[in-house]
DNA sequence: AAGTGAACCAACCGCTATTCG
DNA sequence: CCGAATAGCGGTTGGTTCACT
């Protein structure tokens, strides 16, 4: 049996819409909200059908689209998270405020991937055709690093957008426009480009919600599309780990979230261990790490050291950051720190003016944790999304960061990174190039 | 001024995922 | 649990505008 027919085509306009259709489409859904897109077009009296009324409000009319032409900065926005995301654009979009998807894929289209093609890398690989360019000589480690940065890059843009619809259910006023860190992402048309999503209550700035950033990881870590991601590969667990360190600035050239305590880049470290501790990572294989060591050896469920160990892109064991991570999650610090969270958590649920009021406390702790060797996590943190200066000095260098052995080699991704945006910025528009 | 092709972009199509009764 | 309804997504189309001859 067939669906009811629902959008008979006989009698409905398609086409471009005319300013009438605009304004009745505008007036009902000011006055209504859209509701059922499915019954609008009816009430409002429009000769469409429902998803062209949506698509029509989702692209054009909606107040918090921002029209005209791209920035240089937003073109090169799109470029980067192009190559690391693919025609995922809404993905994209979560990092060009008032863009939308539409825009940003019709721009590529008609703009960017000529550009590309014209300069002689390839628009879907980002790579020279040529292979002469740089770093990106055909060397596989550059082709294994990309796909990890897509990778890490992916699922923190993933979890940004559920963060982002979080928040947009739970906040519906704030006047107190965040002024140290704080804030949620509010309504449709967040006051602040980028995410901040964490930090301590304190002062008279209002506590982010961090409540809605465990909620959106629990819901994205026990939906049935993640139970039933059986691949035998370490994406997976991967992915969940990025999803951890969503929240955190990592030092990516579209997201400026700093630890309002100066320990900068903590989150990252601290919600893996928040990870770790939950168990909830999905690890279903059981070939993750075959060194023969105790690191991966659980074949269950839960997070193991090399998962953790692997995404920061620490293989060497003598560094700080491995130290320290193995040490949050061998020391069972961590599951202590977990319990308070889920108490948190649950206890604020019902709070939602509030929502920080307990995880607030689970921050100051998770300072101290933060308080081990920050640098190497961000400089590991900056080499997975392949761009900033990693993290701000210091640090004993040995993680992924100094390029020393990890898995992501930070010098040969930027220099990767910097040899296409210095072709996008030495090419005006009116160049040949483009 | 007219013709032609390129460029642009809003809108549509078809499919998948999710929600809901 | 099932199936319909809905929402979301990526690819594509086609009408309009622009640039060139």
């Amino acid at each position: 049996m067939g669906r009811s027919p629902c959008c008979e085509k006989v009698g409905l306009k398609k086409g471009p819409w005319t300013p009438e259709e605009d304004q009745k489409l505008l007036a009902y859904i000011e006055e209504h909200g859209h509701g059922s897109w499915r019954a609008l077009p009816a009430k409002a009296g429009l000769q469409r059908r429902g998803k062209s009324c949506r698509l029509r409000w989702t692209n054009y009319l909606r107040p918090d689209i921002k029209r005209g032409k791209f920035s240089l900065q937003e073109e090169q926005t799109i470029i980067q998270l192009h190559a690391l995301l693919g025609n995922r654009w809404p993905a994209i979009a979560t990092h060009l405020p008032k863009r939308t998807d539409n825009e940003i894929k019709n721009y590529w289209n008609t703009h960017l991937k000529k550009r590309l093609t014209k300069m002689g890398i390839d628009p879907v690989t980002h790579k020279p055709k040529t292979d002469t360019l740089g770093s990106s000589s055909g060397n596989p480690k550059d082709a294994a690093n990309l796909s990890h940065m897509a990778q890490w890059e992916s699922a923190r843009l993933e979890a940004e957008a559920r963060l982002v619809r979080e928040s947009k259910l739970i906040v519906t006023t704030n006047t107190n426009a965040n002024a140290n860190g704080g804030g949620a992402q509010l309504g449709s048309a967040p006051a602040q480009p980028h995410h901040q999503f964490i930090g301590k209550a304190g002062g008279s700035a209002p506590p982010p919600p961090c409540l809605d950033v465990l909620k959106a990881w629990q819901s994205s870590w026990s939906s049935s599309a993640n139970k039933s991601n059986n691949n035998n590969n370490s994406t997976t667990n991967s992915n969940a780990l990025m999803c951890m360190l969503a929240v955190d600035d990592l030092e990516s050239p579209t997201s400026t979230l700093n630890f309002p305590d100066g320990h900068h880049s903590a989150g990252a470290a601290g919600f893996a261990a928040m990870q770790a501790a939950l168990g909830a990572f999905g690890d279903n294989n059981n070939n993750n790490d075959n060194d023969g060591d105790d690191e991966d050896n659980n074949n269950n469920n839960t997070v193991s050291f090399h998962d953790i160990h692997s995404a920061f892109g620490c293989t060497d064991s003598s560094n700080s950051a491995n130290w320290f991570l193995e040490g949050l999650i061998r020391n069972n610090n961590v599951s202590n720190i977990m319990d308070s969270v889920v108490t948190a958590a649950a206890a604020t649920t019902t709070a939602a003016t509030t929502p920080l009021t307990g995880l607030s406390n689970i921050m100051e702790n998770f300072s101290d944790v933060f308080a081990y060797a920050p640098d190497d996590i961000a400089n590991a943190s900056a080499a997975a999304v392949g761009g900033g200066e990693g993290g701000g000095g210091g640090g004993d260098g040995s993680c992924a960061g100094a390029g020393a052995s990890g898995m992501f080699d930070i010098q040969e991704n930027k220099s990767y990174w910097n040899s296409i945006l210095n072709l996008v910025n030495a090419s005006p528009s009116g160049s040949p190039v483009f």
